[in-house]
DNA sequence: AAAGAAAAGCGAAACGGTTCGCTTGAGTTT
DNA sequence: AAACTCAAGCGAACCGTTTCGCTTTTCTTT
């Protein structure tokens, strides 16, 4: 029923070869590229996205498998991705991990398995093994927001280990010297703030007691969990660093249902500027990420690396952050 | 590089029409059977979808059309929906329309010239022209959450106009009878909300105050606004229904920032369940959607339209909502 | 004006499957 | 044992592009 390569030729005399260069912006004398356009119009032709396929071997679509596509941070990068990618031609197709290792391996096969040209992926832990079908098929891989151990891809990302370092400072340099901190254990990104959170201490002369050391997995349980713990505390921290995102919104509800309030009882340093930190009271001074710049690069990013015919050296881009002060931290004399 | 289907045929000495049949879960001598089992695990073979497309002229693929991907709703409505979609062997593409019609319109060509098989969407708005050619390329449609004027496309949604009934007597039955409402007037689903809520009025013997009325975009901000604006009357009203889940996260800022609180000064009539909500207090009166029955029923139907051979006449699934009880409303004596 | 270079066009062979219509052969019926 | 039935297998055509290697045309240059 559509109309194809060949209804071009009848009408216009020419033949595939050229009408076909034609459409891949070759070279074609005027007269001829009039006449090939009007076909395509009157007939409202459009290429065979598969046969064209069949032969260049691409589908010109990409794969982003996420962590959590039900989490606000996954969808505003996807909206930044999947801008870039329409915008060169490219479908978005994706899969979702739900925070689980085995999904994701297996989402990597079906994506592979619907020959997707590149593949964007948040991993779920910090281990790269389920990659491997990938490299071997050849097909390019961006990782985004979270690096991998003896990481060797391209990855778009911040400096987790400076963000959290110059978070911390912020708690200290507001005088609190019991300091909390909750982060995910399980990926990446996660243990990197926690080194950066360490290591602000450790310059300030101070070290972390065993009760303020919160590792968990990347949600807003563990948040709400580990908060009640630390409220329920005879000795309790004066200051907590809430390392992403769930988990200062899960922080932050413990706050809320308890008897104690924010910045009063216990400051908080929190982190991704989403919009929980507009309905919440007091405003959260939290670390923001530059996220549309992510997402962007990391969409660009595997798009040169399909385009490029080497196999060239891994990049990592490591994206600045910015403190945004809010009033979540009271200053101690 | 990869192996193809004659490379089993070397292998095994059957023909290629054999071996697509077994493929394609034909019938073949259990030895055959075998013979082509074994190949294909030594080759590791896998079909190639563009191939086999090119002749079916199926992508195996359907595009998804939310109003906003960064939308928390989407997002879990994109997990449910992709989960039923991967185990049929579906991948899943994903546009943006980011709350524009144009971009909406535009989404639809796209996923069309990638030759889906079948399109879920959320509309932006409650006009149905951007679907005309979808219709024209005789690929089916499915309508999730939001319905259209005069429309002629399966849907999947609840009773918007029931559950708005339902839940507007909720405030009436506390002794509210000043009561606002802030909905969303670009989409059918916000209207038949308004209309369930005035309805329900009107079968108490009450109507709307003009300055109670608050129509406007499906945001945030046109929730914080209006809720703002409400504070500020010199006659407010005790209740107040927020259609959408926005609009409710909206209208719960404004009266975190006002001198005001909920529900000793203004009660809230909230929609949709999701993980905000928990993080204010009072915890919300709202309610609630089946999400995941939404999304698997959406992924269902599309799957068994691309399926029938005939086209069947258009079915709306209406599903239930419930009210979640919080403490977000007063009872007024 | 002839020779050479560059640009544009062409035919045909892929790409990797599915499917149509026919042949083969085993099993069943009379 | 001949005739018939039915399941399984086969060859070849086809899906709609791209691309290779060649020919033709046009433009420069001397």
């Amino acid at each position: 029923m559509p109309s194809t390569i060949r209804d071009i030729k009848e009408r216009t005399g020419l033949s595939l070869a050229t009408i076909s260069k034609y459409l891949n912006g070759g070279n074609v004398l005027p007269e001829n590229k009039e006449k090939i356009e009007e076909a395509i119009k009157e007939l409202n032709y459009q290429v065979n996205e598969m046969a064209r396929g069949l032969v260049t071997n691409k589908t010109r679509s990409i794969g982003v498998l996420v962590h959590n596509v039900a989490s606000i941070f996954c969808g505003l990068l996807l909206r930044y991705i999947g801008d870039v990618l329409k915008d060169n031609g490219y479908s978005m197709i994706i899969c979702d991990a739900r925070d689980d290792e085995a999904n994701q391996a297996e989402s990597i096969q079906f994506l592979l398995s619907k020959k997707v040209d590149g593949i964007i992926v948040i991993p779920v832990a910090d281990k790269g093994e389920f990659l491997k079908p990938a490299v071997s098929a050849k097909v390019p891989v961006v990782l985004l927001d979270r690096s991998l151990r003896n990481c060797d891809f391209d990855c778009v990302r911040i400096n987790n280990r400076e963000a959290a370092y110059k978070a911390t400072n912020e708690l200290l340099k507001n005088g609190h010297k019991k300091n909390a901190v909750i982060y995910s254990a399980h990926n990446y990104t996660g243990l990197q703030r926690y080194r950066g959170f360490l290591e602000a201490l450790e310059d300030a002369g101070l070290t972390v007691e065993k009760d303020f050391d919160k590792p968990g997995f990347h949600s807003i349980e563990h948040g709400y969990e580990s908060m009640k713990q630390l409220l329920a505390l005879k000795n309790k921290p004066t200051g907590v660093f809430t390392t992403n995102y769930e988990v200062t919104l899960g922080a932050v509800m413990a706050v809320n249902e308890s008897k104690y309030s924010c910045p009063e009882d216990i400051s908080i340093m929190g982190f991704d500027n989403l919009i929980l930190t507009h309905i919440v009271q007091p405003k959260m001074t939290m670390v923001v990420q530059p996220m549309k710049e992510m997402g962007q690069r990391a969409a660009n990013l595997i798009l040169k690396r399909i385009a490029e015919k080497d196999h060239e050296p891994p990049i990592e881009y490591i994206l600045g952050t910015k403190i945004e002060k809010g009033n979540s931290i009271k200053k101690l004399k």
